[in-house]
DNA sequence: AGTTAGCACTCTCCGGGGGCGAGTGCTAAC
DNA sequence: GTTAGCACTCGCCCCCGGAGAGTGCTAACT
């Protein structure tokens, strides 16, 4: 894939240009605005060469060119510089992170805002299954008379609760009790790993306490059953009401919806991606309520499976800053996890 | 406030014409919907003094007429009755609030869902504040070698935890004597009450553990700073873009925007609330950028603060069933309250 | 051979004008 | 007090024409 020096500077002043005012743009406009030496008409030339190459279209005879989806797709391989995230802002995120040693909702969230606010564009950040991860501490705490809690941690330091009722008589010794069988049954196994052979064992060892075991077993079936999935979280999506394209409503919607409901989101992120920015321009996507946007995700290394952050926009998109970004943002999480 | 038998057959007519069609009425279409055996021009006579008292208002000459603010005020005051959840939705609701015993975040979140799905309108739960509920309960619970977890159960039986580092040396049993002597200290006392004096009688018992204790009192400060606060939970913002009146997108954003920012949203409802469901038409409201939509709410009583449950819809929108909605829900929500 | 000026052409955008239809208010009759 | 009839008003929609932006082509220039 070769352009000329000259193809390039015209098609990146072409999409410089259209990506921040969202307009066709004319041969006068890149001559003027980037200084080249050569006239309007020969620009012309050249931009007619691009379009049969395919990097430009005219939504019209008469109006200036656009860059095509294919156009932005060879920008951003060949031509591309990402932008990453200022030291001031690098250091803004990071204060924000160890300041909240929260749940990881929340974390996920303050993540989320930063990269929506940085970029102005809708960030999605996805946290990977606990299923796969190890249960390594199961605790059974009293609350009052005849309730419990419920309280496991897994390997990456995640906690789950769930209250459960007990019987009145029991102490909380019986509780400790159960803990340590608990932990010991279970503890080191992946909660997917835990199946019959194991409730089975518990509920021999542990015969006589039969009414909690059940309980607790339920709530671990519950547990699996609900927080099995990975967990989404979005943010910034008004954002996408700014952008120009989306001032038909029935679009806003389609978009919209799907940024609300989190099954449909995680559908249109790939399952397998590594720690690179990936990039899907317009119709690279394969979800059909999304084929007008774009995507940049990048993967991020947990102590289980990998997570995934990215940004979604429109197709004219500022792509070297959401990229830049992007991997700013997930160099500093994995920084975070690792020190957690 | 008396309007005379036909004047608010009239009314009620036009209102509910208005409310499904959002197009100004005619005296025709009043006529011929709601089989009345009096002409559309004896309706025109009394449609006009039905403006004049301020009920009804035309767009422009030669429209059909609109309800005013004041006359769905007055249909609201006088005329309307509550369009209770049916039998099927009532145990459906029910159902999805006993199944899952989960945090209260979940908990409020499927609330609004239901809420806004049964009533297409845009929907909001508020749970107030933990700071006001008594600790009951706070337990440090081993991680790993050097980390431990705070838990902190409150009255209303809301946990809540952190993780905390500690020095290698500490055992189970120094943990466990710890949390005896905080729970001694604190059990009882509200968040907010939790002050100087208590947390120097604790360092005076504790002093020779002291790094663990200020990490403590570190995280309880924190949980103050951070979770004092209601919370909101949003659902079926989108509904919105459904309605006719929302096809502007500024107007959209104005209030999106409002929707997305919990600290906002409690702006826009009074304080002081009690259980009756209330209704807040147009302009009623006080806060800038919702004067031209309606709120439909009512408190619910917890264990602490009351809650706040209701909708926000256009102003043209079907207040018996929105304001039936709420009474059933809040209805459900104290019920499975005081069952928990 | 590549570059440039000149020019006719195309197409969108915008504002004005006219016809249509819905609904009113008024008047006069019942 | 109610009703039929009718002139009138006003928004909506469509069409038309001019202005403006930008192109493609041709012919001249370097």
């Amino acid at each position: 894939m070769d352009l000329d020096e000259r193809k390039k500077r015209i098609l990146e002043s072409i999409i410089k240009d259209y990506v921040e005012t969202a307009e066709p743009v004319g041969s006068r406009a890149v001559v003027k605005k980037h200084d080249l030496k050569i006239s309007p008409a020969t620009v012309r030339n050249e931009m007619a060469d691009l379009e049969e190459m395919g990097f430009l279209e005219q939504p019209h005879t008469s109006a200036g060119r656009i860059p095509s989806e294919q156009g932005f797709r060879y920008f951003v391989d060949w031509m591309m510089e990402k932008e990453h995230l200022s030291d001031n802002e690098m250091e803004m995120l990071q204060k924000v992170l160890t300041d909240n040693n929260h749940e990881w909702h929340e974390i996920a969230q303050s993540i989320g805002n930063f990269l929506a606010q940085a970029t102005s564009y809708t960030s999605f950040v996805i946290v990977p299954a606990i299923t796969l991860s190890d249960f390594k501490y199961i605790q059974l705490v009293p609350v009052d008379a005849n309730r419990a809690l419920v309280l496991m941690v897994t390997e990456p330091g995640v906690i789950m609760h769930r209250k459960i009722e007990v019987p009145d008589k029991v102490s909380t010794e019986d509780l400790d009790q159960l803990s340590k069988t608990f932990t010991h049954v279970l503890g080191g196994k992946k909660p997917g790993e835990v199946r019959r052979s194991d409730l089975s064992l518990l509920r021999d060892r542990l015969r006589q306490k039969k009414q909690i075991i059940d309980r607790v077993l339920d709530v671990i079936d519950n547990l699996l059953d609900n927080s099995a999935g990975e967990k989404v979280v979005v943010s910034g999506a008004l954002n996408i009401l700014n952008e120009p394209e989306f001032k038909d409503i029935e679009k806003i919607k389609r978009v919209l919806a799907i940024l609300e409901e989190d099954e449909r989101l995680r559908h249109i992120i790939p399952d397998q991606i590594n720690e690179d920015v990936n990039i899907r321009i317009g119709k690279e996507n394969e979800v059909e309520d999304i084929k007008e946007m774009s995507l940049v995700f990048a993967g991020y290394k947990t102590l289980g499976e990998m997570g995934k952050i990215g940004l979604i926009g429109p197709v004219r998109m500022e792509y070297w800053k959401a990229a830049g970004s992007v991997e700013s943002v997930r160099s500093i999480v994995e920084d975070v996890i690792k020190r957690s």
